[in-house]
RNA sequence: GCGGCUGUAGUCUAGUGGUUAGGACGGAAGCUUCCCAAGCUUCUAACUCGGGUUCGAAUCCCGGCAGCCGCACCA
């Protein structure tokens, strides 16, 4: 059979596809019976079980190979949580109304030829702009309405009174931040330390499109990997390093293919463990079905990375809409810890134990006792404390700022005396730098689907080449007639093969190449057929044919091997041509 | 959010003021020794929602909701 080649899918395709996934139970558009929601999914029962598998192929990596631990955290956190990560100031939009028309506007946009960078102002250097340069409404030319907030997180309030406001989580990734102290501990105060979360996101997107790419409620699986901030090197770096990808650097538009060593030695990968799992990244997409020649990472514009960003890189896929971003693999640095640590005054620092006690000389504040006595009388040695617990880097000057008792003293330096001692010292404390490779599980959901989907315009025929490990029934099994026995059998070794790893379809409706049909458009990667050669005296009596879907070729295969056969199939240990 | 186009069974679609709203595919039950969606019989199920115009609306008008395309937005 020819089927159309594996290049980006048309647009009456993709239409096509979305069709058979509502058709046959992979997603359907949420509360249709209410009109639909934009931007809103449900995972029919094929669905849940694709995104299922899905998961179970990144914890498979992640928790199996990388030997990294899962959490599972809240959804609703309380606003200090994103005070700290920069959401409730970050991710809004200011918006102003029209007071004449009503239109809206990004309040940005509208001063744009005034300010270089117009997103850093505040509403209220917005509204004084707006009366400045005379800025009206591009619409009517109506007054403009005061600047707000559109925050894109879901607001809601924790507990019957409204005091504690709370958001739906954006990205599940403050889940981890905030367990640091938790998982330190759990990992017996040992970096690297990598943690995984799969869950749910919510943004109030504004104007949802392109189906499952845009989604106001989401599905993620991150992963947040701490390390030593002077370790950024990996164990299994070595082993992958003559690995090819497909990198789009942000020095150009140009696409380079490289291995992953020279990508690090020349310095367009950040590091050595970024790199890593770029190319874990890359293993994870392809084992689920997506095409490496439809596959590239793209490094971030410097202006579009986050400013905290060490070094930033999507992997991009080619579908129907375009390039879409389906994963982003950042090294975050040290920011995510340190503002959790500055905003909740908790520790969040790793110790770095040296591998013997060294000998550190360091400068320190010394509290010149004999001059804060007279001068201070009761509240000398509570400033003497202050004074010795601040760092020298902050002296201005030669003066001091301290806060002793509530109270803020500005102290010179015939007070203090900046000293250096030798100390003898086990380690030091470090903030960890997190590498955060993130997965929006739809797109990849969708992606695997569209790069699944091969459809023979002449037979008007249509295959999901699934992966077999994620193909969300893996066995049809089928009595050739549902007569004479025939069925008896099939169901028998239906009962046999089915059970919640191996998932097998029973069916027994219609000719035998509409069931076969049936499977295929699903992605069933076999099938099995009860015949009469299976119950009639002969040779072949007790044997079932096998099918292949990709070469729809057939083996026959003795019945008590049915489940040791698909078994080894999905394993890998078996090749459906030498059966 | 703005502008343009669109909305008929699960899917694709016919119907342009009065139709038992038609077909195809799918699905179900049955018949058939039937291995690649193509045989036979029977059955199943729809006018996106709300308002208006009209004696009468799937059809005309207004609005909501949803989809597609473009703009904007977004990772």
């Amino acid at each position: 059979m020819s089927y159309a080649p594996s290049q980006v899918m048309q647009m009456n395709d993709a239409n096509d596809l979305l069709s058979l996934c509502k058709r046959r139970g992979f997603i359907w558009p949420s509360f249709e019976m209410y009109g639909g929601v934009a931007g809103m999914f449900d995972y029919g029962p094929l669905g849940c079980v694709l995104k299922n598998n899905i998961v179970e192929v990144w914890r498979a990596i992640y928790k199996g190979r990388e030997g990294f631990v899962e959490i599972d955290s809240e959804t609703v956190n309380p606003r200090e949580v994103f005070k700290a990560s920069g959401h409730v100031d970050g991710f809004a939009d200011l918006m102003t109304y029209c007071r004449a028309c009503g239109s809206p506007f990004r309040a940005d946009h509208l001063v744009k030829d005034h300010y270089e960078n117009p997103d850093v102002l505040t509403p209220a250097e917005l509204d004084e702009s707006f009366a400045r340069f005379g800025v009206t409404c591009p619409e009517c030319g109506g007054q403009l309405g005061p600047v707000e907030e559109f925050n894109l997180m879901f607001k809601t309030n924790i507990g019957p009174g409204s005091d504690r406001v709370g958001y739906l989580r954006p990205e599940t990734a403050q889940g981890i931040f905030v367990n640091f102290p938790n998982l330190y501990r759990y990992n017996r105060e040992k970096m690297p330390l990598g943690v995984i979360q799969t869950g749910r996101g919510y943004r109030n997107e504004i104007a949802p499109r392109q189906g499952m790419i845009r989604m106001r409620e989401f599905n993620m699986m991150e992963v947040e990997l701490f390390v030593d901030p002077d370790d950024k090197d990996w164990p299994g770096f070595p082993g992958i390093e003559g690995e090819e990808l497909v990198l789009v650097p942000n020095t150009g538009e140009e696409t380079l293919t490289m291995t992953v060593g020279r990508a690090v030695e020349e310095g367009i990968i950040a590091n050595r463990v970024l790199a890593y799992f770029i190319h874990t990244t890359k293993q994870l997409l392809v084992r689920l079905g997506v095409d490496p020649a439809r596959l590239r990472f793209r490094q971030h514009l410097p202006d579009e990375m986050a400013h905290y960003a060490a070094d930033c890189w999507d992997a991009e896929v080619l579908l129907s809409y375009g390039w879409t971003e389906i994963t982003g693999i950042a090294d975050r640095g040290c920011w995510d810890l340190s503002r959790h640590a500055q905003f909740s005054g908790t520790d969040l620092t790793h110790f770095r134990r040296f591998d013997e006690p060294r000998e550190v000389e360091t400068e320190r504040v010394r509290a010149r006792h004999k001059a804060l006595g007279p001068a201070f009388k009761g509240r000398a040695k509570a400033v003497a404390a202050a004074l010795e617990a601040v760092s020298p880097s902050e002296v201005r000057d030669g003066r001091l700022t301290v806060i002793a008792d509530g109270e803020e003293t500005v102290l010179t330096d015939e007070y203090f005396e900046v000293v250096k001692v030798t100390e003898k010292a086990a380690g030091e404390r470090v903030v960890p730098h997190v590498i955060e490779p993130s997965h929006g599980l739809d797109r990849i959901f969708y992606s695997v689907l569209e790069h699944a989907y091969a459809h023979d315009a002449e037979k008007d025929y249509t295959v999901l080449r699934l992966r077999p490990e994620v193909a969300p029934v893996k066995l049809g099994v089928f009595p050739l007639m549902e007569r004479d026995g025939l069925d008896d059998l099939a169901r028998r070794i239906y009962g046999e093969v089915h059970d919640h790893r191996v998932e097998a379809y029973y069916d027994g409706s219609g000719t035998i190449g509409r069931r076969y049909a049936r499977m295929d458009e699903i992605g069933t990667p076999w099938c099995v057929t009860v015949d009469y050669a299976s119950v009639e005296d002969g040779p072949d009596r007790g044997t079932v044919t096998i099918r292949d879907r990709d070469t729809t070729e057939q083996r026959r295969i003795r019945i008590e091997d049915v489940r040791p056969v698909v078994e080894g199939l999905l394993e890998g240990r078996l090749d459906f041509a030498s059966l």
